[in-house]
DNA sequence: AACCAGGGAGCGT
DNA sequence: ACGCTCCATGGT
């Protein structure tokens, strides 16, 4: 308690990252990340165990953080701010109108790089369900379980993401409480699996993405959807794609009119069509279809 | 193969 | 006010 007033008082940090096409809502708000509060001063969240509060200024992003030991490369890292946005464009087909369309509507969106635990933990919860609700669930695990982190002055308290050992000690009555459902037990056979050793969340950073999957699809409650989610936004392999129900509409309309598709044609369309950098088309392609005011798609079924 | 598990936002009626 | 749909994993 001691601590915590003394940190409460400790000096604000700030700094602006020099950054351009840089859509810090459309980034937040994107389905990557389901941690982030919009305040009154700026988006509110926790980035490996300290408290930020990120706005966007006229020459970059500003942070406002209130313990900062040894730099800011934390951050930079969390928002890929030294990404040049501008060539991984330059990567997309330069003839597939809907992809050059999806970027021109939203300028800016970015991928993040997310701690592995969290994005992994984050995306076990969201299958079947849709954002506000993930955002719902993961704010009462951090309520609940995670440990509080310093925040500025005047702000209400804000707790980081329960690490894996802390859930690993909790049952399953103690997740299903923070209404995440049939998803309880694959949580927290996570948690003890990461938190035994018997999945290496830091080993699978430096295998190929062929094997990093494959460890990931160990995970219950974890499938292709999810494995490619966890792959793009907290390991950064670039070539990952999710599909989600939107995404695949977008895809059987755009590239396929509307015809019935089988996963694995759909599979090698997206190999072969949209590049090195197929993940950030997932992430424009996605935002556009979500952002498109009552735009008409088809609703295709599983191709048999 | 079709359905359920559990949940609440966000529709249309 | 009420019912219906959404959503993506694993088990029956």
């Amino acid at each position: 308690m001691t601590v915590a007033l003394i940190e409460m008082k400790a000096r604000l940090h700030e700094i602006t990252l020099p950054v351009r096409d840089y859509d810090l809502d459309a980034t937040l708000t994107s389905g990557q990340a389901f941690g982030w509060e919009r305040g009154a001063s700026g988006w509110m969240g926790v980035v490996t165990g300290r408290w930020v509060e990120l706005s966007s200024g006229l020459t970059g992003i500003q942070a406002r953080t209130v313990v900062n030991p040894g730099g800011w490369n934390w951050l930079r890292d969390f928002l890929q701010t030294e990404v040049r946005l501008a060539e991984v464009i330059r990567t997309f087909p330069a003839d597939d109108e809907h992809l050059q369309q999806a970027v021109q509507a939203c300028r800016g969106l970015r991928l993040l790089r997310q701690e592995p635990w969290e994005c992994l933990a984050s995306f076990i919860l969201s299958s079947t369900k849709q954002i506000v609700q993930i955002r719902q669930i993961v704010q009462l695990l951090r309520e609940r379980f995670g440990s509080p982190v310093s925040v500025r002055e005047g702000v209400a308290p804000v707790f980081a993401f329960p690490t894996a050992a802390q859930l690993a000690g909790l049952t399953e009555a103690d997740l299903r409480a923070c209404k995440m459902g049939f998803r309880a037990p694959y949580l927290l056979a996570a948690a003890r699996r990461v938190k035994a050793g018997e999945i290496d969340l830091v080993a699978i950073g430096g295998m190929e993405l062929a094997a990093a999957r494959e460890q990931l699809l160990r995970f219950e409650g974890v499938g292709e959807k999810i494995a490619d989610c966890v792959l793009l936004f907290a390991y950064g392999f670039p070539t990952a794609f999710p599909v989600d129900v939107w995404v695949r509409r977008v895809l059987v309309d755009f590239y396929f009119r509307k015809r019935q598709v089988s996963p694995e044609r759909l599979r090698r369309f997206i190999e072969k069509h949209f590049g090195p950098h197929a993940g950030y088309a997932q992430q424009y392609l996605f935002h556009h279809i979500r952002t498109m005011p009552a735009k008409k798609l088809s609703i295709p079924k599983a191709a048999p």
